[in-house]
DNA sequence: CCGCACATTCAAAGCGCTTTGGGTAACTGA
DNA sequence: TCAGTTACCCAAAGCGCTTTGAATGTGCGG
């Protein structure tokens, strides 16, 4: 069923149809009814190409995904931040459309997305130090919102991002608080702004309190649970293991947790754990008390927060870019305690 | 840049250029080679609308995914799936579009997508026992490939599974072989169908031991890694504990681990956990000796597979539906071990 | 030199929708 | 009664592409 035959049927021009359907004022109350039941019994929904086509708007955003074997975009985090925007999208009647590409192709497929009119707008995900994506799509004209920063970038741009260098510092400053001075980090890829700024942060704490900080402490690779076994385990080993450990994921965490328990320590008490826990669904920090000490923001919430942002600004385009920052909390659980006496 | 443009600009019509750049036969190849050249010159891509709408072709796959708080539909293994859906749709100029709908709107959701035409078919997830979708798709004419099966349809349909009664059964025959009497499940929500063919495996592997299934050691939800902790923690509780773990999922088995350590129990010696792997991109199952023994089958790979069916039956609509059943390897890792002496 | 086949190219219709720019009829006030 | 509104509805253009059907030019055998 289409516009023309749903009007050939009611005996209508197409236009009042169409009219009636999108709630214009200048069609009569009685007509609407009659061609709102007609258009429910026959479930005719509008062609979304032709509407697309006429209107000059696609009804739907983009989320360019570069996959490599270098770098899992399509992760755990991705898919909660995914249903936290789709849920938004779907509210507003728009759809999600996700185009994988390999990673070098990735400039063009922002330039395709826009010639091929595919989406009215775009999600950055995970930007690094300068992401040059960034001014790819302000000259493209595409608007756009930014699921974290970019730092060194000189435009203005919309985006959403958790104060990770807040969050890390102060994580640090209460282990150094609880007499840690081992402390170790075991971080994302480090061309990941996030990262990069929670790297800072850790930092930061440290030297205010006087520590110098040990490169052998410190690691940074893509956020998967072998990952934060392996580093624990090497790390553990060493002449002076730390006795504690700032995670950059959950997932990481439970690698580290892993490799504590197989040292025969315990954790909280001979090892302590921070992790930076972005509530993610399938791995709740615990249903009671948490499992960790973490600093918390929901990755599900910023997936929302970026769909509204964006849309308002696709409604208006004429909004100036919004930034938000948000501040994670810092929720205390079973994972850290104080440091073990020498 | 549009197609108007670009033969203006070339002195040639529409028809032309169109056909020079779709690779039809009757244009001059000097007219051709001329035509692409301005094509890439000036980044010309057709707008997908309006090709779509000439075709009749979205050049997009749908994904209809259900958010409740009953069940949630965005997790680690739909993640992995759609990463390798994506590639192969990627591969062949596909998009990926997500549609989120409320529970209650999913079968309105399958008919909008038909009706608006903006996909040229559909991946099911997650199908349960005589799924609804199965029926409504093939009388909506969109095709579709179904991720799993569905027990108690009637209807013939493309799929890709795994043997998942099969599997469990062998890792169940495993867990007795070693001389486990007191085994677990600790199962998916059994209303889905995967759920339903593993506890299936579990429960006939028992019966040919002549061991009569304990209502206490099996438990089904949602396959967080609480839910493994909770589950095990309580059944370790038990007068009579299970002395090894079938796990559903390699999240639910991190939980299992945790309670099984907090119980200060050696895992693969006091207790055994054997967990079915879906090769998750973020969970590999260690990075050398697999962590879990495990039964393995990568989602990842039945996403791609999946994608490849679907686009097969939509470049040619008459291939009759293609179901395809895959046995899931089990490997052996470090969590199992000969039963513990009573 | 003619007629025919073949190779190229084009104009125009059509995909299903929105929207512009009228129309027509009914209603208003003088 | 009549001009001026107002309310309602319609025909047709246009979004950017593909594709049908026709036109043009070219080369060939007779």
């Amino acid at each position: 069923m289409n516009l023309r035959e749903l009007s050939e049927l009611l005996g209508l021009s197409q236009t009042t149809v169409s009219r009636a359907l999108n709630g214009y004022p200048e069609v009569n109350e009685a007509t609407r009814r009659k061609v709102q039941d007609a258009a429910a019994l026959h479930n005719y929904r509008p062609n979304t190409r032709a509407q697309g086509l006429a209107t000059g708007r696609a009804k739907a955003i983009g989320h360019v995904i570069p996959y490599s074997t270098q770098h899992e975009m399509v992760n755990v985090i991705f898919a909660d931040f995914i249903a936290g925007a789709g849920e938004t999208y779907a509210e507003h009647g728009y759809d999600l459309v996700m185009s994988m590409v390999s990673d070098e192709n990735e400039t063009q497929a922002y330039r395709d997305l826009t010639q091929k009119g595919s989406v009215d707008g775009v999600i950055v995900h995970g930007p690094s130090r300068n992401d040059q994506r960034i001014e790819l799509l302000s000259e493209l004209g595409l608007p756009f919102v930014v699921h974290g920063r970019s730092t060194d970038v000189a435009i203005e741009y919309a985006c959403v991002d958790v104060n990770n260098k807040r969050a890390i510092e102060r994580a640090t400053k209460l282990l150094l608080d609880l007499g840690h001075t081992r402390i170790a980090l075991v971080n994302g890829l480090e061309r990941m702004d996030f990262a990069l700024r929670r790297k800072e942060g850790y930092l930061s704490a440290l030297k205010s309190a006087g520590i110098e900080a040990d490169p052998e402490l410190m690691r940074s690779s893509e956020m998967t649970e072998p990952f934060g076994h392996g580093s624990a385990r090497d790390m553990l080993r060493l002449g002076a293991p730390p006795t504690a450990f700032i995670c950059s994921s959950i997932v990481i965490a439970m690698g580290v947790r892993r490799a504590v328990e197989e040292s025969d320590l315990k954790l909280g008490e001979d090892v302590s754990v921070i992790c930076f826990d972005d509530a993610i669904s399938y791995f709740p920090n615990g249903d009671g008390e948490p499992i960790f000490t973490a600093t918390r923001s929901s990755v599900r919430e910023a997936g929302r927060r970026c769909a509204e942002i964006l849309l308002a600004k696709i409604e208006d385009p004429t909004t100036p870019p919004h930034q938000e920052l948000w501040e994670a909390e810092l929720v205390l659980g079973r994972s850290t305690g104080p440091a073990p006496r020498p």
